[in-house]
DNA sequence: GCCGTTTTCGGCCCGACTGTTTTCAGTCG
């Protein structure tokens, strides 16, 4: 069984955690935090680059000895420091680091004074009173540790996009009726338009920030207010999000919104760059000495630093500053460079609305061509279609097709991929569909290697085009399914098939990891909404924002093609 | 523990807020 980046990742965080509270040397800690980082973000696995013989020093932040390390836990899954490190400090003490307002040195200072282990010691020395008789705890952090160890319930868990922006809109309404307030934006992964988010980090440039904050701070759905000062405030709204609010002068916007922006690693990474030429950079400005010499844009920032203006999405330090150097960043793809869409259910098997309503729908939103794909057969739970309803609602798309001006339907289906890997229509009615989307939904259980040949047969047959939802996914309810990607894409490109991003903001399938893959490997993608609904067609710009974090251009994107030349590619 | 277009040694991003302090450490992002 292959060893996750996942799994190797989040042991290096906890070794680093444990490592922190035994106050070893901060920088090493750090050192193994970024490693975490570079392997969690890695698009392919690290067992797959040791089977290609890649020397693994090769990825940032990895050394001799973190390779050393990596190879280890691919061969054994363990990681015998951590081991180490576990004897002689609790495991569980990393736990406790997760209650808001304890790091490393007051878990070790609880440890060491009242032997405090686990959160049920935490929860009991809290109730008892004990925690305020250690040096460096008061009254009030003893209060606080109560109350947070009481609601801690694991993980804060990451919140869909979408999800994000149903909470930051009325937020940000609400927030644009302070005096005295210029420019409101959501900054950090929000802007970046990561799949999920941990927080909202909201910028604001005003001159006072005092009223602001009150006002901020006064809204109706505030639960709890972490911190608030006169730029800076936290707090946790009713609905578990925390949204960070930060106030800066306006000399200080682009600055600032880099700043916030991040990600992390990118910041760190230009900082670095400021300081190669003698700059300061932080969220104020750019400084040489005490003198801001840039920041009013975050184009002035990048300017200093010798980089063309790097868009948000690309910002995590996945060798977008290299790109930018050189003069090779992508030309990102947008929503308006989309054609059409090639994957949308109706009434006929577990959509909403008729053929009708879904051509209008698309047609309103620009698109030369709209692709119906119903269920197929084996799919009883979404009503698929068998061979007979199959032409028959083809008949029904012809008629349509006869009345639409500016819009053509195509004739497809999203095909299953049955467990032996065949295709869930024998081939005299595959041969009928203008292409075929295919995909798994069901056997999600299979070894990676099975449910990888499954896939690789299913694509042996001439009339696969397009696989859809490659990874089975969904966010934050159901792990993907074992593959092996990028044999998955290796076969499409031999074989002359595409893939999908599934722009459905709970799929997002493609990850932006996989795109970056795809396109390295040649491999086109259609972005496509599922839709399930009128209103679903719009999900496209979640699929838009999914691909530009993949590096996807409009020429890596099919549905960016015109009809004629889009149908030739589904020649075989 | 990583890294190098001044370095293979000696650096490593940096500012705001809180609570417990009497001048600042710890935490967070």
């Amino acid at each position: 069984m292959a060893v996750h980046n996942r799994e190797i990742a989040d042991k290096f965080d906890r070794l680093a955690d444990l490592l922190e509270i035994e106050d070893a040397n901060p920088f090493r800690v750090r050192a193994y935090r970024n490693a975490a980082r570079t392997v969690r973000g890695y698009p392919r696995s690290m067992s797959d680059l040791l089977e290609d013989g890649i020397d693994l020093t090769e990825l940032p932040d990895i050394g001799d000895d973190l390779a050393k390390k990596i190879q280890t836990l691919v061969e054994t899954g363990r990681l015998p420091l951590l081991e180490e490190v576990e004897e002689r400090t609790p495991p569980a003490l990393s736990e406790l680091m997760k209650i808001e307002g304890l790091g490393p040195k007051r878990v070790r200072a609880l440890f060491l004074e009242l032997n405090i282990k686990t959160l049920d010691d935490l929860k009991e020395a809290a109730e008892s009173g004990k925690i305020h008789e250690v040096a460096g705890f008061g009254d009030k952090s003893e209060e606080k540790i109560k109350e947070r160890v009481e609601k801690f319930s694991g993980e804060a868990p990451r919140t869909m996009l979408i999800d994000a922006e149903e909470i930051a809109k009325p937020l940000l309404e609400y927030l644009q009726k302070a005096e005295g307030i210029k420019d409101v934006m959501i900054a950090g992964s929000y802007r970046r338009r990561k799949e999920t988010v941990g927080d909202l980090d909201i910028l604001i440039t005003a001159k006072q920030g005092a009223e602001i904050m009150d006002h901020f701070t006064n809204y109706e759905e505030v639960e709890e207010v972490v911190s608030k000062g006169k730029t800076r405030s936290t707090v946790h709204l009713r609905s578990g999000m925390q949204v960070d609010l930060r106030v800066v002068p306006q000399v200080s916007y682009g600055a600032a919104q880099h700043y916030f922006t991040g990600s992390k690693a990118h910041n760190i990474a230009v900082r670095k760059l400021g300081i190669k030429r003698g700059y300061k950079i932080n969220e104020y400005g750019v400084f040489e000495g005490d003198k801001r010499i840039a920041g009013e844009t975050e184009k002035s920032v990048y300017d200093k630093v010798g980089l063309p203006y790097i868009p948000p999405e690309l910002r995590e330090n996945r060798g977008e500053l290299e790109a930018a150097r050189k003069g090779k960043l992508p030309k990102l793809i947008t929503l308006e460079d989309i054609r059409g869409n090639l994957h949308a259910h109706t009434k006929a098997s577990d959509g909403h609305n008729t053929l009708k309503e879904m051509a209008e729908a698309a047609a309103k939103l620009g698109y030369e061509y709209l692709a119906i794909t119903e269920h197929s057969k084996s799919l009883a739970v979404a009503s698929g279609l068998d061979k007979k309803q199959l032409l028959a609602h083809f008949e029904q798309i012809e008629k349509l097709n006869e009345q639409l001006d500016d819009i053509v339907l195509l004739k497809s289906s999203e095909v299953d991929i049955l467990e032996d890997g065949s295709l869930d229509y024998p081939d005299d009615v595959l041969k009928e569909l203008d292409f075929t989307v295919c995909a798994v939904h069901q056997k999600f259980d299979l070894s990676r290697k099975k449910q990888t040949e499954r896939i690789l047969r299913a694509m042996d047959n001439p009339y696969f085009n397009i696989l859809a939802h490659p990874s089975g996914r969904l966010i934050n309810k159901r792990d993907p399914y074992e593959t092996d990607l990028e044999k998955i894409l290796e076969a499409a490109k031999e074989r002359d098939c595409f893939v999908e991003l599934n722009a459905q903001p709970q799929r997002l399938d493609l990850t932006d990891e996989g795109c970056i893959m795809a396109k390295e490997l040649g491999v086109k993608i259609s972005i496509a909404t599922d839709a399930h609904s009128t209103s679903n067609l719009e999900h496209m710009r979640f699929g838009i924002d999914q691909a530009r974090r993949g590096w996807l251009e409009a020429k890596d994107v099919i549905n960016c093609l015109p009809l004629k030349k889009l149908l030739k590619l589904f020649d075989r």
